[in-house]
DNA sequence: TGACAAATGCAACACTCTTGCATATATTAA
DNA sequence: TTAATATATGCAAGAGTGTTGCATTTGTCA
């Protein structure tokens, strides 16, 4: 049995006026595969698997041109990199163990509630979160 | 009339068996004083005014100490770079504006309530949110 | 005041990410 | 099917943040 392919990555390229390379291709298929979200240097790893050596410098304008284009999102995990997850898949939040470095998904969204319930039903012991808003303040809507 | 100091940075700092050098007291009150988190080259400018000249490992050292001492927080703003403020002050959460860069803090916990009220009372326009959970996994609960 | 542990400066380095430029390739129109 | 062109890629260099080793300096405490 081949492995489903949910999604027509070509066509997916070509209505947001991108390439479909090679490169591309497999890159959506890995992230499309991933279970939870990837830095360049797995994704790199990923593709020499399927036989296609990408550079670095690639793979960052890869994710920069997919994530303007809504293909991927940016996943922000307070490390010192990024991580990259494909945007068909649902919105969802993360948990993330410090200790084994484990990214579980999550998909509900009342925080508080959320802690209590993380903690009785996963076992997770939360020890801080990040909550952060992005946005446009008052004064620079009315500039743009 | 002298600005008050609120804390006792010298005091703090033997609390949790730091030495008081001028660096790291005078570092100390520029975090107090801040009305933002900061970032370590604002920490280094605004020590500079003050007559000292730190390297900048070293203020790199000295937030990784005050971190791990519970006297300051690490902030990440999904910037590249990491931002620093005075624990003493109480936690809360940050605004940021993506056209100016400008950071405001907001001080209650209700994420979809926020995000209405901060739309009505503030105008902000809120295009995006980060949340994200960091603690133990069940696993690693049992190995520590 | 003297001894010792801790802090600092400096230089080198690691890592993530970006950019310039020459080359290669996907797409489009003929 | 092919030729023209805009775009994508590889490679090398570089920017920015943060870390580390080591020699020197400086707080702290006896």
């Amino acid at each position: 049995m081949v492995v489903q392919v949910k999604h027509d990555c070509k066509i997916e390229l070509h209505k947001v006026a991108l390439k479909a390379t090679p490169a591309r291709l497999a890159t959506l298929k890995v992230l499309e595969a991933a279970s939870k979200p990837l830095d360049v240097a797995t994704i790199k790893s990923k593709l020499k698997k399927d036989g296609i050596n990408a550079d670095p410098a690639t793979i960052f304008r890869m994710m920069n041109s997919f994530s303007d284009k809504g293909l991927v999102r940016e996943i922000n995990l307070q490390e010192s990199k990024l991580r990259y997850e494909y945007s068909a898949k649902e919105d969802h939040h993360h948990l993330l163990c410090e200790s084994c470095g484990s990214i579980e998904d999550i998909s509900d969204c009342n925080i508080e509630t959320w802690e209590k319930e993380l903690r009785e039903k996963k076992g997770f012991m939360i020890k801080h979160h990040s909550l952060e808003f992005f946005g446009l303040c008052k004064n620079c809507q009315k500039l743009i």
